[in-house]
DNA sequence: AAGTGCAGCGAAATCGATTTAGTGTTCACA
DNA sequence: TGTGAACACTAAATCGATTTCGCTGCACTT
């Protein structure tokens, strides 16, 4: 087992202090050609790679950040995650991933741990939990430190920091407005409770587009639905008690869900009932008929997201300025809606 | 901004020493209990917390571990990262999340920056390019650093280290068994390349499940693919030269795209045509029909993978006996097959 | 009164790097 | 011959913790 090496032991070997060292391998000028040249090989065959944590600590920065998402197993949240990679590791950073599970407490758990050296800065998406309780404290614990905190997709207006998100309103504003033009009148909606903050705001769209197209709101067109568990039994009794001919899913489970019982009921898509959903990802793309989304470019959010972390990581001071970016979406139609 | 509080401020305030203030938090025999009482008041009040770096330098561990995988969009990868997560989590260890992308280069580039001090050990899955090019000298580099190395899924025999994997040609070959038992005589088999050694043993689990049946090899019938864009093209020319009643995927994708141009060209499923899927996901759980696939247990084996990294980390000597656990798989029945 | 033991605390080394403030030698120039 | 700059290098502080060893002062024994 060949050990590490330090710089101790170069030292030692080469028969000059420490800081010749150091020096040499950073080429600095105050060193002899000589030395460099000795010390430089001497490290490249025995494979010196600086110790990362000594850095860390001298330098109080780990180049490090730390994205705390709700849960993994969720085709947007892999794609931001992705985009946070590549572009925190362009910029020298890694990345450490932690999962809430949608859990209030593990989420401040994880944000103390992490901010406890382990990072520079932070990329948060709330737990639902966090969400419903409205408990931010840790949140502004953290920024008090004076650690920078990235919140994306699913934000609080409580919370002063920068930001990343979909403009939801508007994007399912066009989306309802794009099934209305294709010929649909009476729009579905499966939407999650209000406390999630893009469920809220893609019903406010919904309504808002059925509001300017002079169409009523009928509240039992709206389904609420909390939890995967609950999804089917939701979409059947919706089936069961109203007429409709489209259905928009505020994310793409609940529309996939809904045009497999559609199926089973007989139903053509998209001639007799169109299908819209939220966030494209492999569900909506192998689905049958494939399904119409709204696509929401995780990956391009997770870029964004890591960048400003990274900029205000590499500020030099504080302004208190904080930004908000919205990534625009776009609507790609596949087999399940009717052209427009 | 209430900036972070160290010993060295609690000292100072308190008018104690350093030495007395470490040992104070932790409750030392030799403080006197005033003291104790007093320096742990101070420091629940600026809330104090250890600094982690620090602490990794003096103890030469960091209570992290990288993982390293091709690629996170993917279903069973996430699962698996959900594994290693909890299990690290509970343990007392962070997760930093390294993607190769499938690339040689950037799985070497992701060894070397972890391995200088960031991490106590890897958890690695090869990338493609890795398997192809069999070159395998930045595992074995870390692994002669003294770093404990645990491979997942995609493993080589060339290195030695404790491994976790799925048994994928007696998975496979249970699954073709199943089809030949629920009626099928013909079956096409969507597969990679041969170098990637899952695709590999699962071709394997195919053949041997048709000799031992009786039935004879069509090489016909073996599509191999090797990038998501040939996909298409080799399953409908699949579909146009050959004729067969069923279609086993070694992913759920493949299944998933054969299923729909079966769809697409007005087979009834299963009945005409079955279909089974390896790696259970949502394409697989919400397909239309639904699709019968191999489960293997993703979340298990992250679990499992970073219970041997954690224990080989916390055990007392390197004891050279690798060990190897497999993964136990199960068919999940569902719409798109026959029962048997 | 001198020696012993112990409670309670502090000084300093250590982990592996960087960096500032010197130190010692050589050589040029007045 | 003496002064000072230039050069090449070193000692030591520093980051924030832990830990070993040593020191002080008091109580108690003999």
């Amino acid at each position: 087992m060949k050990k590490k090496i330090t710089m101790k032991e170069i030292a030692r070997e080469l028969d000059v202090s420490i800081s010749t060292v150091s020096k040499a391998l950073n080429n600095s000028p105050e060193i002899s050609q000589d030395t460099i040249d000795k010390v430089q090989a001497f490290a490249k065959f025995y494979n010196y790679k600086p110790n990362n944590i000594a850095l860390s600590l001298k330098n109080k920065k780990t180049k490090n950040i730390a994205v705390i998402i709700p849960e993994i197993v969720h085709h947007f949240f892999t794609l931001i995650i992705s985009g946070i990679e590549q572009k925190a590791n362009e910029l020298g950073y890694n990345v450490i991933v932690c999962l809430s599970n949608e859990s209030f407490a593990k989420e401040v758990i994880n944000l103390e741990t992490m901010a406890s050296g382990s990072i520079d800065g932070f990329l948060l998406s709330l737990s639902k939990e966090t969400m419903a309780k409205k408990d931010f404290h840790h949140l502004r614990e953290v920024i008090n430190q004076g650690m920078p905190l990235v919140m994306f997709d699913r934000v609080s207006d409580e919370i002063y920091c920068d930001k990343v998100i979909i403009d939801d309103a508007r994007a399912s504003y066009n989306t309802v407005k794009h099934l209305i033009y294709s010929g649909c009148q009476r729009i579905a909606l499966l939407t999650t409770p209000d406390y999630v903050s893009v469920g809220k705001l893609r019903t406010l769209g919904y309504k808002n587009a059925l509001k300017d197209e002079g169409i009523e709101i009928d509240e039992n067109l709206i389904v609420r639905v909390e939890t995967v568990e609950e999804l089917d039994g939701k979409v059947k009794s919706l089936f069961d008690t109203e007429k409709f001919d489209a259905v928009f899913g505020v994310n793409e489970l609940y529309a996939v869900v809904a045009m497999r019982e559609a199926h089973s009921r007989g139903l053509i898509i998209p001639q007799e009932m169109s299908f819209v959903g939220f966030s494209d990802g492999i569900l909506s793309k192998y689905a049958y008929p494939s399904l119409t989304t709204v696509v929401q470019h995780g990956f391009e959010m997770g870029q964004k997201a890591a960048k400003m972390l990274i900029d205000r990581l590499e500020s030099d001071h504080t302004d208190d300025s904080y930004k908000m970016e919205v990534i625009k979406t776009s609507i790609l139609q596949r087999e399940s809606t009717k052209p427009v």
